[in-house]
DNA sequence: GTTGAGCGTT
């Protein structure tokens, strides 16, 4: 269960959301996006359970949860990209 | 000590 969680404080940190999605199940990893030019905070993550249930009632438990002052937005994450072996662009078109 | 919609460096 990839999470994308955006509209975060640029106070909150990785720990954070780890804390408060593994209240609701087992958390794999979260990341903090950051500018790769200035290394500062983008105020968005991705968050990934192993669980989708969890997930689910993660997403639905902290979707709009007010924490550090700002309401956190939580959707289903979109996929990056293929992980490997993609060898045309075609891989892109996740529809087909 | 900066900012405020967004889908990530591999």
């Amino acid at each position: 269960m990839n999470m994308y969680v955006s509209n975060l404080s640029f106070h909150t940190s990785e720990e954070d959301l780890k804390d408060l999605f593994s209240k609701y199940g087992s958390v794999d990893s979260a990341k903090i996006i950051m500018d790769r030019e200035t290394n500062r905070s983008r105020g968005f993550a991705f968050v990934e359970m192993p669980s989708e249930e969890d997930g689910n009632a993660a997403l639905n438990g902290l979707n709009g949860k007010e924490i550090q002052g700002r309401a956190l937005s939580v959707s289903v994450a979109r996929q990056r990209e293929e992980r490997s072996g993609g060898r045309n662009s075609f891989s892109r078109n996740r529809f087909f």
